[in-house]
DNA sequence: TTGAATGTAAACAAATTGTAAACAAATTAG
DNA sequence: CTAATTTGTTTACAATTTGTTTACATTCAA
């Protein structure tokens, strides 16, 4: 599910945002300022954010400039809710790294139309993405993973699982879940599979970088 | 240098989106009507395309569902120009693939703007004439390739593979990708054929400089 | 303490790739 | 035009890597 992080400090055009988008399927979070925001983004990691030009402590642009700077947050696309459409303000939002616009009012259709048109147009080049979490980054595109800088060579498997735990460091995943999404829902395999894979990865990437939660699946340590 | 389509009946607008955008260094192509946009398209193979909503012939929405639906120009970028803003055209384009939208009148600054910032996302350095990567340098004018200053001499679609993959060296293509762009989506040859090709290219090239990723593709060694 | 869950090594199965060779198609030379 | 040559494709099989299962050891929490 994509999500997407809502960053303004009118409460009226966060519910509104959040209803309709939720309506669509969409995961909601939200901020009421850019300082906010900016700490969500970090933990959430969202696909997308909807972010108001101006706002208390720390404006849109800004927020958008903090963004860009960190790397590991390059990968998410950043849509302005601006309430005027003068040429100057879109000009240094879009220095500042901005992706699009939306225009205030909003219209749930257009709404709608541009979120997904711009998630679709963004998709193609999903593959870019990179993950750093620790000693350990991972880059999509290359299929190669650093362990402080040094390339280690993980076999396919072996880097889909890692791809899906690096998701959400600390988050943990179920069996299940991890089932379904490296191996597919219609591919079966028994459970244990994963527990040796597991194995594995910690063997190439440290004992401590997995937890085992038993009882319930794998993390990776926050 | 990157490619710019611009698709309009009315000349003047033709002529003052090509002055402003040569001016910025991209080479600009031009077609009256949407027929001749979608011919000049497959021919050019542009970055991005700008494409006036309303045209005799075919609309820019015709044409631009008739550019998603053929794979081969599916990475192209479309922008519309609209004088009326009207939600419902918008969503229409939109649905149609169009990735961001140009109101007329333009004023120059906010389309040097928005064209750079559209262009940023998608900045793959695909129509560099030379790349040079280590020892092997490779110019597709001459359709030549050199090792250490060395000619040699490589097959057609040993040349296509190469500039393929030199492109963006570290950078892992896929079976699928390779066979997309060397050969054309509509061109079916068995799986095997590139790993032959690599081997052909490896024999040439020397054995290190393209990597295997096993079960994913092939790489050229950073 | 005890039983279920997990770690782990080893055996086995499956998939992927390297590579040579045969053949087909396209190109070039005569 | 035809033959010779080059280029492109397929195939077969070996080598290698990767994926899965199994069995037994170990751990952990009730």
């Amino acid at each position: 599910m994509k999500k997407i992080l809502i960053v303004d400090d009118e409460k009226d055009i966060l519910e509104f945002l959040s209803y309709n988008l939720k309506k669509e399927g969409f995961s909601i979070y939200t901020a009421s300022d850019g300082l906010e925001g900016l700490e969500k983004t970090k933990k959430i990691k969202p696909d997308l954010i909807i972010v108001d030009l101006m706002m208390p402590k720390m404006n849109g642009i800004e927020m958008c400039e903090n963004i860009r700077n960190d790397k590991k947050l390059s990968n998410v696309i950043i849509l302005f809710l601006t309430a005027r459409s003068e040429d100057y303000t879109q000009i240094a939002a879009l220095d500042s790294g901005a992706d699009d616009f939306l225009k205030k009012p909003i219209k749930p259709k257009l709404l709608i139309s541009k979120v997904k048109s711009i998630m679709r147009r963004f998709s193609l080049n999903k593959n870019l993405k990179n993950y750093i979490h620790k000693d350990v980054e991972l880059d999509i595109e290359k299929y190669s993973v650093k362990i402080k800088g040094d390339n280690i060579n993980l076999a396919r498997k072996e880097f889909d699982l890692l791809k899906l735990l690096i998701n959400q460091p600390g988050k943990v995943y179920t069996r299940e879940e991890i089932l379904n999404d490296v191996w597919g829902n219609d591919i079966h395999v028994v459970d244990r599979t994963i527990d040796v894979h597991i194995n594995r990865l910690r063997d190439k990437l440290g004992q401590k970088f997995i937890e085992t939660v038993k009882g319930i699946g794998y993390k990776i340590c926050e």
